[in-house]
DNA sequence: GCCCCTCTTTGGACCGTTCCAGAACCTGTC
DNA sequence: GACAGGTTCTGGAACGGTCCAAAGAGGGGC
C-alpha cells in the first residue's frame, strides 16, 4: 500500500520505466499515443515523483535554502517573494530554514539543509557563523541578501542602500526647513552605515554641529528611552530620523508623553516600511528597502552562479525610496 | 571534487561502508578503536550523509511538513517554536512552505512537501483545499493548527479555544460595568465563534439587547470604518471588543478621530496578543492564544500518529489567556 | 585440537529515479 | 529483400545510503 513508483506505472501502461521517465520528463521523442498511455497510467495511479530517488540520480535536488534569521521580522516577506517569483519560473524550490527557531539546537541552523543537499543557499539577515558559510561556499552558491556584513570571498551580497537612504531622509527633513535634526541610532553594519550617512549629509549641508546622535538598541523600549533623553535637551531637535521603524514608533510614545504633538513640534521618519508603519494609526514617514528587488536580484546572483560556477563575490544595493506619511512636516518656527 | 560519501569514509577508516553505516547510526555493537578511526575519517573529510539517500533507503525522510496560510501573519511564530521544540526532540525537522507564495503557481503549495515524502504535515491557518487535504490525510498523518474550519475525516486539530477567548474578554469588560458592548466582528469560522461567544455571554448576562454588533473585515481599515459607525451611533457603546488586534487598531483610531479618550471614554480589546498589541504606543488589552501549546499539541499528535497510524481526528483546545494591557478601563459614568 | 557460541564485520540487495548504450522498429532506396 | 538511417523503446548501471543474512574472529569448554 506504498504511493505508486515509476515501475507501477510502467507496467499499468505496458511500456518500460525507461519510457515513464522520458514521458514525465517531457521528451518529444515519444509517440503520442504511448504518451497518452502513460500521463492516463500516471493520473488513474495517483502517481507522484520521489524527489528523493531524483535529486539522488540527479545529484541536484532543483531545491534553494533559505536561511532566515528572525521569522519576526517582518521585513524579509517582499524579500522572499521576490526570490521565489524568479526561482520558480526557474524550475527550483525554496525551502525556508529559521535560525532562531534552530538556535537553542545547538547546531548550525543550515545544517538540515546541507544534508538535504540544497543547490544554493540564500542567507536571509544577518549571518550565524561567516566562517562556516565559507565552508559551504565552497560547495555551492551563497547569497547574503538583506545584509551589509563583510562576507566571505565567493559569497555574492544584495541589501538596501543604506547610505542612500539615510540620506533621502535627511536631505527630506532639510528640505522641510529642519536643522536641529538628531538621529536614533543603532547597531550592527547596517546601524554604523545610517548613522555615517546621516552625518555625512548633515556634514554636506553644512550642519555638522546641529547633528546629535543618540544610540538605542533598535527596540521600541531603546527608541523610547534614547527620544526621551533627546527631546529633554535644552536645544531640543526639531526632527528626529530613527533606525527603523520600531524605534521610531518608541520614539512617537515618547514625544507624546513629553505632550509634543507629531509632526507639529516634531517630525519623525523611520525606516524599513513595515507594516507597522502602516497603520494609520501611526503613519510613519519611512523608507522603503526595495525588499522585492532585493530579492529579485539575489536570485538573479544565484541563477548566474548556477550556470557559471565561482569567480568573485558581487554585490548589489537596491535603491531604496521615501514613503512620506504623516510623521513629518516642515519646521514651524516655535 | 563531489561530497565525501559513505565509502569514502570506510575506505579513509578502512573498514567496510556497512560498519560505517553503522557507527554513524550510533549502534553498540562496534568496537570502539573501529568507531574512532570511522568517526575521525568522517570528520577529516568533512562527511555529511546525504539525506535524498538516506530516506529513499529507510523509506522515511524525519521531516515534517509546515504549510503556512500567509507569512505575513505573525501570530504562528510561536506555534512554530512550540511544534520545534517538541519535533526537534524526536528528530524531526521542518520543512516550510507558504501558500501565499506558491498561489500564483496554480498548482497546490503542498505539492512540494508530498513529492519530498515528507512525514507529516501540519498545515497552519485555513486550509487551502479541503478535498486535497482529505486524500493526503490518507497516506500520512495531518494536523491542522491555529485554524476552525471543518476538517476531512482523520485530520487532527489543534486551536485557540476561540469561545473561551471571547467570554473572557467579555467578562472582563462587564466587569468593569460596561453594559453597552459592542463587537467587531470578523469573518470565517474564527469570526463567527468569538461573535456567537460574545453574544451568549452577553445573553448569560442579561445584556442581550445591549450587545452590538458591527462587521469588518479583519484589516485596520475596516476595523477603522466599523468603529466609526459603531461610535457615532446615538446609544455609543462604551466598550468594544475587536476580532483582532489589527481591527482593533482601527478602532483605535476611529476613537481617537472622534475625540474619544481610550480607555476613559470607551475601552477597547483586541484578540491575538501580536507585536502590535504589545507596543506601549498602543498596548492593547487583548486575548494570548497559547501559540506555544498549540504548536506542542500539534507536535503531539503527529507524534501520536506516527506510533500508531490511523484512527479518528482528535480535536485539542488550547485555553487562552487574557492580556489586560492599556486600553480597558472602569466604566465611567459619562 | 575441535566445536560451539557470541561479538563484529562484511557483501550484496534494495529504495525510486535518471541516464546511456544499444536493441527494435520503421521508412525509404536501390 | 537487403541495407541505411532515423525514430522509438528498453535493460542495466549508477546515485548514496540502510538493512539483513551470513562470514569471520575470538574465547571457553571438552
Amino acid at each position: 500500500m506504498r504511493p505508486p513508483t515509476i515501475r507501477d506505472v510502467a507496467e499499468r501502461a505496458g511500456v518500460s520505466k525507461s519510457l515513464v521517465s522520458l514521458v514525465l520528463r517531457g521528451s518529444d521523442q515519444v509517440r503520442p499515443e504511448k504518451r497518452e498511455a502513460v500521463l492516463r497510467a500516471a493520473r488513474e495511479l495517483g502517481y507522484r515523483p520521489n524527489a528523493a530517488a531524483r535529486s539522488l540520480s540527479e545529484q541536484r535536488t532543483r531545491t534553494v535554502g533559505v536561511l532566515l534569521n528572525d521569522l519576526r521580522n517582518p521585513w524579509f516577506v517582499d524579500l522572499l517573494d521576490g526570490l521565489n517569483s524568479l526561482l520558480h519560473a526557474h524550475g527550483l524550490h525554496m525551502l525556508l530554514a529559521d535560525a532562531r527557531l534552530n538556535r537553542r539546537t545547538g547546531q548550525d541552523p543550515a545544517d538540515p539543509l546541507l544534508d538535504l543537499r540544497v543547490d544554493g543557499l540564500v542567507v536571509v539577515g544577518t549571518l550565524p557563523d561567516p566562517a562556516a558559510l565559507g565552508a559551504v561556499a565552497a560547495r555551492m552558491p551563497v547569497v547574503l541578501a538583506g545584509a551589509r556584513e563583510p562576507v566571505p570571498p565567493g559569497v555574492d551580497q544584495v541589501a538596501g542602500d543604506d547610505e542612500k537612504g539615510a540620506r533621502l531622509v535627511t536631505e527630506h527633513l532639510i528640505g522641510l526647513g529642519h536643522r536641529r535634526i538628531a538621529h536614533l541610532a543603532g547597531y550592527g553594519a547596517v546601524g554604523e552605515l545610517r548613522r555615517r550617512s546621516f552625518e555625512a549629509t548633515m556634514r554636506e549641508h553644512g550642519l555638522a554641529d546641529r547633528a546629535v546622535v543618540e544610540t538605542g538598541d533598535m527596540t521600541e523600549e531603546g527608541g523610547y528611552r534614547a527620544a526621551v533623553r533627546l527631546l529633554n535637551r535644552p536645544d531640543r531637535p526639531t526632527a528626529v530620523f530613527a533606525v527603523n521603524d520600531i524605534t521610531c514608533v518608541g520614539a512617537l510614545s515618547a514625544a507624546e508623553e513629553l505632550g509634543l504633538r507629531v509632526p507639529h513640534d516634531v517630525s519623525l521618519v523611520g525606516y524599513d516600511n513595515t507594516s507597522i508603519s502602516r497603520l494609520r494609526h501611526l503613519w510613519l514617514t519611512t523608507v522603503d528597502n526595495a525588499g522585492h528587488e532585493v530579492g529579485r536580484r539575489a536570485a538573479r546572483f544565484l541563477l548566474d552562479r548556477f550556470e557559471r560556477p565561482g569567480g568573485e563575490g558581487r554585490v548589489h544595493l537596491a535603491t531604496p525610496t521615501l514613503e512620506v506619511r504623516g510623521t513629518t512636516f516642515r519646521f514651524q518656527r516655535g
